[in-house]
DNA sequence: GAATAATAACTGATTAGTCATTAATTGTCA
DNA sequence: TGACAATTAATGACTAATCAGTTATTATTC
C-alpha cells in the first residue's frame, strides 16, 4: 500500500474534477449538469473525465465518499465525552452545523435530490454513508446509555430521530425558508433549548 | 364562478393525467419520466397532455397543489383542541403519519427531489406550500402559547423544528432505511415518548 | 521511443414540445 | 328530428436540441 507520485497525481486530478463537479452540481443539480460543464470548469477536456471516473454516477459516488469522510471523522470525536445528554446534544449540533458550510449544505442537497430518485445511487448511499453513520452514532449513543447518562431508550430510533431533525432543517433551509436562513447560526443554541427546556417546563407544570 | 360540465370534464381529465403522472414519477422520478410515459399510463396521446398542462413543470405544480390541499385541511382541524403540548404533538404526528400513505410519501420524495434542484419549482413550492403551511402552523402554535399551554417559546423556529423532524424521518425512510421502514407505524407513539420522556427523565436526574 | 495522459470530434439515443390532421361534440335551423 | 356546420378535443408524427460515452489522434512524460 505505497502511494507513488502517480497515485498522488491521479488523486489530485480526481479532486480537481470533484471540485468542479461540486460547483456545477450546486448550480444546476446533478441531472442538468453535463460532463462538458464539469470539464469546462475544471479546465480540461470532457473525455479526460472518463479517464478518472467510469461514468457520471461515479462522480457523485466520489463526492459522497468525501462528504462521508469528514462526517465520520466528526462523529468519532464525540460519544466518549463526559457530559450530560443535553450538553452532548448541543455540542453535537453546534459542531455539525458549524462544520456544514454553505458549500457542504448545497452538496448535501444535490446528493439527497439524486438519491431520492436514483436506485443505483441510493444503494451506494445506504451502504457507504447511511449504515456506517448510523452504526457509529448508535455505538456512541449506547455507550452513554451504558454509562447511565441516558435512560434505557430505543437507541436505533433515537439516533434516527436526531439525525432526522438535522436533515429536515437542512432541507427546509435549502427550500429557501428565509426564517431558517436568517437564524441558522442560532440553531445550535435554540434547538436543544427548544427540545429540552421548552418541553420540560411545560411537562413539569401539567400533571 | 359556476362550474359547467366543461369544467368538470376538464378537471377529470386533468386528474387522470395527474394520477398517471404520480405513478410514473414514483417509478422513475420527475426528470427521467417522459411525457410519453405519462400519456401511455393515462391511456391518451402525448400531445393531449399539452392541452391541459403548459409543460412538464406544470404537471408537478398540479401534484403539489393537490398534496397541499389535503395537508392544509388536516392542519386546520388541529390547534384549537384542548390538550397539553405532548398530547397535541403526539396527535399531530399520528395524524400526519397515518394520512401519509406509501403513495403520498413517494410523491413527497419526488417533489422534494425536484424542488431541491429546480429554481422555478422551488419558487412555486415556497409560495404555494411552504409559506401557507408555516403560517397555519404558527397560528395554531401561537394560540396554544396564548392559552398558556406552552411556555413563551420561539414560535417560528419551533414550528420549523417539528416539521423538520417529520420531513427528515420521511426522507430517511425513502433512503431505504429498513429500521425506519419496519417500525414506521410505531413512530407516532415512540417519537413523542422519545422527545418528552426520554429527555425529561434524564434532565430531572442530572442537576 | 515506449508508455501514459489528454484531447475533442463524433455517435447514437433520447425527448420536450409543436402542429397539421383527424375525431368528437355541440349548436343551428329547416 | 336530422342534416350539417362550427367549435373543441385528441392524435401522433415530427423537429430541433441535448448529451453521455467512445475513440482515434495528438501531446506529454519517463
Amino acid at each position: 500500500m505505497t502511494t507513488t507520485i502517480q497515485d498522488q497525481l491521479n488523486l489530485a486530478r480526481k479532486n480537481q474534477i470533484l471540485e468542479a463537479a461540486t460547483t456545477v452540481f450546486a448550480e444546476k443539480g446533478f441531472q442538468r449538469a453535463t460532463i462538458k460543464d464539469i470539464a469546462k470548469v475544471a479546465g480540461i477536456a470532457d473525455g479526460t473525465i472518463y479517464n478518472y471516473f467510469q461514468n457520471k454516477n461515479a462522480i457523485l459516488f466520489g463526492l459522497m465518499d468525501r462528504l462521508n469522510e469528514t462526517e465520520s471523522r466528526e462523529l468519532q470525536f464525540q460519544g466518549t465525552s463526559d457530559t450530560t445528554f443535553s450538553e452532548f446534544f448541543s455540542a453535537y449540533l453546534k459542531h455539525r452545523l458549524e462544520q456544514f458550510g454553505t458549500r457542504e449544505i448545497a452538496l448535501l442537497g444535490i446528493i439527497i435530490s439524486e438519491v431520492l430518485v436514483n436506485a443505483e445511487l441510493r444503494q451506494q448511499y445506504q451502504t457507504r454513508i447511511l449504515e456506517p453513520t448510523y452504526a457509529i452514532a448508535e455505538r456512541a449513543f449506547q455507550s452513554m446509555v451504558d454509562a447511565g447518562k441516558l435512560p434505557a431508550m430505543d437507541v436505533p430510533i433515537s439516533v434516527r430521530i436526531i439525525s432526522a431533525t438535522f436533515l429536515g432543517l437542512v432541507i427546509q433551509r435549502l427550500f429557501g425558508d428565509t426564517t431558517l436562513e436568517q437564524r441558522w447560526d442560532s440553531l445550535p443554541d435554540v434547538l436543544p433549548q427548544f427540545l429540552l427546556e421548552g418541553l420540560i417546563h411545560q411537562e413539569r407544570k401539567s400533571p
